[in-house]
DNA sequence: TTGAAAGCGCTAACAG
DNA sequence: CTGTTAGCGCTTTCAA
């Protein structure tokens, strides 16, 4: 292993040469493209093996494809977004394309960094996760690029959007809570500002949902939103504002399973047990949700079947830059487990 | 937003056009390189942002660099993972590097599709976290592009290496629990059968260490090892065969944080209590590690710090192919929480 | 069906 | 310090 042994790459004129064609048959065989013989297909395809080739992306990409696909995830940590990923990169492997990720850091500047050095570098197409970003950035960018927006609502000519429905999921869990007998159901929300996000995002949509379904099982009385953040701490403050009201919620609903921890460790601070005091719900069914000491009662996504879908949508837009957007959205299951029952007497 | 408004990327020809420059010039600020006036420089760079000019990472990569790093992580799912890549990306954000990450999918296979993929993809360098590939095949993939590899024990001339110490980690699990009180411990290890990968891979240095440190506390007697893997699974069934011994360990030292939730799974299954009848600890200080309910003693590993080192070791790297390689090593520091206490008198 | 030649956007080697 | 020129590896016309 010399470390100053840096082969020259092999190139398609490589391949050309040892095949004993031209450039452009071998490219034609790289691309599957019409105008090969079957005896060119296997001569070239028996040169590139023998030669170890392999085609350099970057160079391909000048002209044609990169074959690459991009995935921006907000937050590699939420436990939420393998999922999804898993079920795009399983959508592709059987494809040429490659997935690669970009870690995109929760903020608009991290997103905008993100996206551009996708674009910069060629990528056929982009999976944008949850993005936190105005819509005209994504707009500007689907624009360049075929996209598809995971977990954000409404709709765009430009992109195409796969999304769970949020009201649907907020409605399963007031559905379960109440058919406990809980009536003072409480809900954690991340606090959101800007007015064109605040239609979007799924948090507001859970916040929604949740409205809905207290005034649909006659508990508008008892509505109680609490906005702080879709963190640990945003659930630690969010339980401990709840339990200084004069009359407490018998049931939390926290708009994340992380949002549902911080509750826990405020609840468990207070000395109060679960579920024997309060029943706590989370959302996102992530995986230590099911861990036994958790045993989280929360929402599942199925996260799989998300990125499948905007595989499926990508490929279809790179097929067809100009079709219509579709918007997909699934349905999410309640996953009752032992933080939720029946409200004290 | 026309979806057919698809306008051509502003190019280096454009900007050296409206400063009334060369190309050249245009690629010599870009570049930061030496040869260019002052005012060339302010010239070119207003022209740039007036024409909002972003340059083709592909077509540099032809002749020059990509910057571009690829961070190879075998499982996103893996909350450790996540920490090693903001030391990365933090050490990164102020150099025109961009990061993008490889799902490597645990498996050798998985692994060269994406080493291959982000070598064709001409990446300047690579990091390679806790690979399960072949030592040859990483050797190979370093010989063609820089390479840093974390989470791997053992040197090679041709990448640099950062690890945390995993026998010292074990070490200190081993002196806490026998400080406690603890006599019968046991381990449950991740099997490894591949035997260059033996040991080079952390799971089989904590069980050195596992090993070395009983004996280091006298307790060689009480030297148990179950071989299961660094699955929620594997810790279900390792505890479930420790718990069958004619004389059960009052400790379980968990070789992974998720091997020791497979172990309260199963604790919890047999009604026994964590720490009153046995206590627990993991490895690797997860996040959920910390929630309330679970409140696992682990060891930490600095992985921020690691990634930071990773980065820093790649960025020299590509300044100097040929420098010699450098091991890193970062201590572990223990973590207790709840799950461990005094032994059953 | 095949191949020659031009060119994608940029950098490097070289002259001026 | 500046610009001209020749590629990098591949795809895409366009003739043959």
């Amino acid at each position: 292993m010399e470390p100053s042994a840096r082969p020259r790459r092999v190139t398609i004129v490589d391949v050309a040469r040892h095949a004993g064609v031209s450039t452009t048959a071998v490219s034609k065989v790289l691309r599957n493209a019409y105008g090969a013989s079957p005896e060119m297909q296997t001569k070239v395809r028996r040169a590139m093996a023998e030669l170890g080739y392999r085609p350099h992306a970057g160079a391909r990409g000048l002209r044609g494809q990169t074959y690459t696909i991009g995935v921006m995830l907000p937050d590699i940590r939420n436990p939420f977004f393998p999922e999804v990923l898993d079920g795009i990169t399983r959508s592709l492997e059987d494809t040429e394309y490659q997935v690669l990720l970009g870690p995109g850091g929760n903020g608009e500047k991290a997103e905008a960094r993100v996206t551009e050095a996708m674009v910069d570098r060629g990528m056929d197409g982009l999976v944008l996760v949850a993005p936190v970003s105005a819509r005209a950035h994504l707009e500007r960018v689907a624009s360049m690029v075929p996209t598809v927006v995971v977990g954000r609502h409404g709709s765009s000519p430009v992109y195409d959007t796969v999304v769970d429905d949020d009201v649907e999921g907020a409605s399963l869990v007031v559905g379960h809570l109440a058919a406990l007998g809980h009536r003072r159901i409480a809900h954690i929300e991340h606090h959101e500002t800007d007015p064109t996000r605040l239609a979007e995002m799924p948090n507001a949509r859970r916040a929604d949902g949740y409205r809905q379904a207290m005034r649909a099982h006659g508990l508008e009385e008892w509505i109680d939103v609490v906005s702080t953040s879709y963190t640990q701490e945003g659930g630690y403050r969010g339980a401990g504002e709840l339990l200084s009201r004069p009359r407490r919620p018998t049931a939390v609903f926290a708009g994340a399973d992380v949002v549902a921890m911080g509750v826990l460790e405020a609840l468990a601070e207070a000395g109060l047990s679960v579920p024997g005091d309060i029943s706590v719900s989370g959302y996102d069914n992530t995986t230590f949700a099911a861990f036994r000491p958790v045993s989280l009662t929360s929402v599942d996504q199925a996260g799989t079947e998300i990125g499948g879908h905007a595989a499926r949508l990508l490929l279809e837009r790179i097929a067809d830059r100009n079709r219509r957007s579709v918007q997909v959205s699934l349905s999410p299951t309640l996953v009752p487990r032992r933080s939720t029952a029946r409200p004290p007497e």
